[in-house]
DNA sequence: GACAAACAGATTGTCGACAATCTAACAAGA
DNA sequence: TCTTGTTAGATTGTCGACAATCTGTTTGTC
């Protein structure tokens, strides 16, 4: 018999694929921070009925990119500086584990996919297509915590890239200029590469803090409107 | 007008009720670890129709302690040995973080509350209520991250906590024997109060060691039953 | 007897309708 | 004028029934 992985196919349920649908819209940015969801007029635009409507707006409510209030409806989570740089600290503690947990295990088929994915950032990068460009860098920082093996890590992870991703989103419609089209993760990459460990996770947290200054700028940005609109 | 705050009211929907409902049947290992939940029965023995329940298992789906496959129903999750020690090597890393970011917001407030906790843990102790034990053991641990100030944090602790909960309930449930009455957070408390961070971090590390040890070994117990089973 | 197609039962996924609750506008009274 | 009670409309929460899917059994064919 030949040695062929078959991968789970697709749920097919409705319910997966509003998950799909709305967590799309928010992580672009199309449903804004704070706005509300009505069940009944998403529902009627999806075709869809109000049941798996619901449920999928669970799932997302424990993701935390939602928030419910019993009777009053469910919204889009609000953005403050704060939930910024709350996730950005942790992010930095997540990595260093994560490389460390991944380092023993990489293989010629880590670097393989390490830089499949570096390519396609750069791909996104040269197209201009900075929605692509988010979600593929962070599908290319992610990779050490699906290689750490570490479900549990791998969940935390998960969670927290679809608010950065939202962040990340929200910056980008804040700024009207494109984003610059410069590679920042050579040195990351070749570091994953390498043979020090601690130098990699130094550079992790530097990186980090590259690809978060721009964010933590909006941070502030967001605490100066507040402060003004109060 | 006299200053009194508030705490928001319950909420009563009961969705609500049998998320806490079914969380305390499965952390408490009524529930056993693989078993299907069937929607008919449940919904009937809870008087409630199946809406609200399926909604409240999404939820506990997304917290981690449930799984569900389309078509096929909703189970409680297996426990592995590498689950467990994946949620222990995490919850050392968090800890360590959670004390840094504690560290300094630490007041009277934060004595008191820890003394409270440390107070109902050796209470329920007394009482040899081993579940209470479980359950007031971990909001002892839980205070560091409740007074963190970082509600990322504060989330992934709480989700973290889920899954320890069950597997202490599993392991309590696995030996017939009660757990020692001794007072192992002694140490702890009193570094938290101490001067010395990098003394209470590295006393962290080895109290969740002490700690986790005996559940280490229960997943060891599961790891040889697997392979005998196999 | 081995295998495949068809069937039956049970369970999950989805739907449309009804009940409970909230919000905002409006009226009544101090 | 301010506060309180009422009401109407909209929205969320819940229900019971139906459709889609899975699983195990039976039946028929070679």
């Amino acid at each position: 018999m030949a040695k062929l992985d078959f991968s789970p196919i697709a749920d097919t349920t409705r319910r997966a694929e509003i998950v799909a649908l709305l967590r799309r819209a928010i992580l672009t940015g199309q449903l804004e921070p704070g706005q509300k969801l009505n069940e009944l007029r998403i529902s009627e635009q999806m075709r869809v009925s109000r049941a798996p409507l619901r449920e999928a707006m669970r799932e997302l409510v424990q993701d935390g990119i939602l928030t419910s209030i019993p009777y009053a409806g469910t919204f889009v989570i609000d953005v403050t500086a704060k939930d910024i740089i709350d996730a950005y600290s942790l992010n930095k503690v997540l990595d260093e584990f994560a490389i460390e947990c991944t380092w023993p295990l990489r293989d010629q088929r880590f670097f393989d996919e390490l830089d499949r994915r570096h390519a396609t950032v750069k791909q996104a990068t040269r197209a201009l297509d900075t929605t692509r460009q988010i979600e593929t860098a962070l599908q290319l920082h992610g990779l050490i915590y699906e290689w750490a093996d570490n479900s549990v890590l791998l969940e935390t992870w998960q969670r927290l890239t679809s608010r950065l991703q939202m962040y990340f989103a929200l910056h980008q419609q804040a700024r009207a200029e494109p984003v610059p089209a410069e590679d920042v993760h050579e040195t990351y990459v070749a570091l994953l590469k390498g043979n020090d460990m601690r130098a990699a996770q130094r550079h992790a947290r530097e990186h980090i803090d590259l690809d978060f200054e721009e964010l933590l700028a909006y941070a502030r940005s967001l605490e100066k409107r507040a402060s003004k609109g109060a």
